[in-house]
RNA sequence: GGUCCCUUCGUCUAGCGGUCUAGGACGUCGGCCUCUCACGCCGUUAACAUGGGUUCGAGUCCCAUAGGGAUCACCA
């Protein structure tokens, strides 16, 4: 194992967003492409809004794409806990250090008399940044708890060497003297953030870039506190169609939302991985070899645009690569919950019906939603009855039943035995012959090729239909 | 508004100074295949944001402008 430790640490405050899905992704594969150690961190410090149903929606989605940790929840490790609640004594240790050497400072402003200065600057035009007035405060107001601040560098720059978007520069002069701690014992983000990754000795930090204007001030608490400074990666945003920051309004946002839609993960995963990084000309990865060839210098500094169509094409590919018992297996909840289904049913026949309908499906669910005429009574369209299955054909349907009575084995070749054997007499064409079959057998005009509709109806059910329309 | 980031077909992207009259993929459109619908196959469509430099030569380097995004909380 390489010495390369990186982690994901989202914060359960709602679902896992596919945003965060695709920056744990690259993480997860920087990690298992150069062997190194995969954390993940459960960044709870809001209270308020943290939930454990949170937590555990974070980690269904990461077990679903396939994304397993080696340090973490449920796996323990060297450098935890893991959640940054149980962390409060490291956090409180640090605060506690910073104030001896100077480098932090009480403040007893309240929340009111900062918002008040923060608009008048900001109506002023000045850059709305923090006075110090409690820097070196001497006397302490009554009933008031402090916060804790960090002392920033007041002169100089400081410079964040990022891996995807270079050098980036930030003059000290614009960064204030951020709290660290607030009124209620709790530290906050930028800080614990920088204590998590030193202590958890965490190498190189992929996260959305977002947090790029962080940066500085959080490499300023490193170099404060000691700690050496970890590479910084920014990874761009992935945006909706309008080119916003992808949102509920334009879909579905959560992981598990695609599973429930029908994606498959080496689909998500797949799709998630071309958003941002890239590999030649190839569009279709397995998993292998995305671990095998992600490397952080193919990866675009701009932001990308979700495409559920492509996503679409995507998943319609894997789900032709999967084997069709397991495509199987993952539609019987779809069928249950349908009522198409009332009992476990024959995996080797359900088979049948996604080797039929997988070719034209982009989602799982379409697969289902093609199909109710091969699970229930079908439902009968007027136009292609009308259209279809006329007095003139009948005898030639009649024809047809007699020879399918007939057949023992009801399997495609004795099947097309017939078809060819009615045509014949009635010298009509396939498609003649066909359609009508069709109707008779789906309600409809659509369906998987004929004789495959007949081989999963069965012999029975196939000639019940077919006695019914001709009356 | 300050600061920071970004800018090649509608979209994801290749391109790392000459091989670019810019390649691939999704989508679109057309065709072939065909028992329907699809799949598949073939073809089509469409882009270097603008203006200055640097250079013998710029999609590729630099600077402006424009546009987009992020961030400026006792949220993360």
């Amino acid at each position: 194992m390489s010495d390369i430790r990186v982690r994901f640490a989202p914060s359960p405050t709602g679902f896992l967003h596919i945003g965060g899905v695709r920056t744990a992704l690259f993480n997860w594969l920087y990690a298992r492409h150069y062997g190194g150690t995969f954390i993940l961190r459960i960044e709870d410090t809001d209270q308020e809004r943290s939930t454990d149903e949170s937590i555990k929606a974070i980690i269904d989605g990461m077990e679903w794409c396939g994304m397993d940790w080696d340090e973490g929840p449920g796996r323990g490790g060297d450098f935890g806990p893991y959640r940054q609640t149980e962390r409060l004594d490291i956090y409180r240790e640090h605060v506690d250090k910073l104030l001896a050497s100077g480098r932090a400072y009480k403040c007893y402003c309240s929340p009111e008399e900062l918002e008040e200065r923060r608009s008048a600057a900001l109506a002023e035009g000045r850059p709305p940044k923090y006075d110090r007035r409690c820097l070196g405060r001497t006397d302490i107001p009554e009933g008031r708890t402090p916060v804790i601040r960090f002392k920033a560098e007041e002169e100089g720059k400081t410079v964040v060497n990022d891996l995807i978007k270079g050098t980036v520069t930030f003059d000290n002069s614009v960064m204030d003297d951020l709290i660290i701690m607030r009124s209620d014992g709790f530290p906050t983000y930028n800080f614990v953030v920088v204590i998590d990754d030193a202590t958890m000795k965490v190498t190189h930090v992929l996260r959305g870039d977002d947090h790029l204007n962080n940066t500085p001030r959080q490499i300023q608490i490193y170099k404060a506190l000691g700690y050496p400074v970890p590479e910084f990666g920014h990874l761009s945003m992935i945006l909706g169609s309008d080119k916003a920051r992808l949102s509920k309004r334009h879909g579905a946002t959560s992981i598990m939302q695609y599973k429930e839609m029908g994606y498959l993960p080496e689909a998500m995963v797949n799709y998630l991985v071309r958003l941002g990084w890239s590999f030649g000309d190839q569009e279709i990865f397995s998993v292998k070899e995305m671990v095998d060839n992600f490397t952080l210098d193919s990866i675009s500094t701009s932001a990308a645009i979700f495409n559920p169509e492509k996503l679409n094409w995507i998943n319609h590919h894997w789900i032709n690569q999967r084997p069709v018992e397991e495509i199987a297996e993952l539609i019987v909840p779809m069928l249950e919950e349908r009522g198409w289904i009332t009992q476990r049913p024959d995996i080797a026949w359900l088979s049948k019906v996604v080797l039929a309908q997988r070719e034209k499906s982009h989602t799982l669910v379409e697969l289902v939603e093609l199909s109710p005429y091969l699970f229930k009574e079908p439902v009968m369209d007027e136009k292609s009855v009308e259209k279809f299955l006329t007095d003139e054909i009948k005898p030639v349907l009649r024809q047809l039943i007699g020879l399918i009575e007939g057949i023992d084995d009801f399997t495609h070749g004795p099947l097309e035995a017939a078809f060819h054997q009615v045509m014949e007499a009635s010298g009509l064409k396939m498609g003649k012959v066909a359609q009508p079959v069709r109707v008779a057998l789906t309600g409809g005009t659509v369906s998987p090729g004929i004789y495959d509709v007949l081989e999963i109806l069965g012999k029975d059910e196939s000639l019940r239909r077919l006695k019914k329309a001709v009356g």
